[in-house]
DNA sequence: ATTAACATGTAGAAGAACGAGGTATACGCA
DNA sequence: TGCGTATACCTCGTTCTTCTACATGTTAAT
């Protein structure tokens, strides 16, 4: 049941400036690229989507004007602030030294489990 | 400012079930092997330590007895349940599917921005 | 004697994600 | 013309996790 897609706390955000970085976009554009991109991995549904978009807004990392889109549809295209790709930078950073570490602890072996343990355990 | 150390939901879970797994510990123990291992990158609060310890003994993935700890002092020491196992083994993989997805987002170049953007607008 | 490190715990608030709902337009097709 | 589907926006309420801050007691070192 859980075995779906969510995403962890914040990543989100991430994923929607990097996805916006790439030029103007409107939401459901992005959540479709986005799991293109993935592979279906990722599925961001409204219900996530459109609260994260304002909330990027909202801080200001997103700017957001009215366009009409190629299928002649009114939609509202955002585009990096320049606090936005800061921030874009900041989170890819702190995303890839938070991944590394967690990839190391994950591939701890079992190794030590009956001797060693003093070594690590004080 | 939010550059500290938070670590995505449902992420801790994980990682304490992955140190849990490599032989009985306490708490407080985990914390800092999480904390040495990482290289200070990953800091668990106690007050994100104890209640997710509890969480997880309460969805009977960990269990816990009182024993003495090598300084003479009384604490609970967690080990794995079988569900836990399993769910350590589902989470690793899920945890690999994810960021394996977000690194593939991440990776994503700017380099189709005028014209190829027809290819994946539709 | 007092501080630092060890070890456990709770309460409350903040924040994010999601399911479920709602509105409206464009387009193809019967 | 009417209908369904895909596009495109939005919000509300619930649930879950995490963090800040607090509270408690023990052992070791200075």
């Amino acid at each position: 049941m859980t075995a779906k897609s969510d995403l962890p706390q914040g990543t989100l955000d991430l994923l929607i400036l990097k996805i916006v970085a790439l030029g103007p976009v409107h939401g459901y554009a992005i959540a479709q690229r986005l799991q293109q991109v993935s592979r279906d991995v990722v599925q961001v549904p409204q219900g996530s989507l459109y609260p994260a978009l304002h909330r990027l807004e909202n801080r200001d990392l997103l700017k957001a004007d009215w366009k009409e889109t190629e299928t002649g549809r009114e939609a509202k295209f955002y585009r990096l602030t320049r606090a936005g790709r800061a921030q874009l930078e900041a989170e890819t950073a702190s995303w890839r030294r938070l991944t590394d570490a967690v990839g190391l602890i994950l591939k701890l072996s079992v190794s030590f489990r009956p001797g060693v343990r003093a070594a690590w355990t004080r």
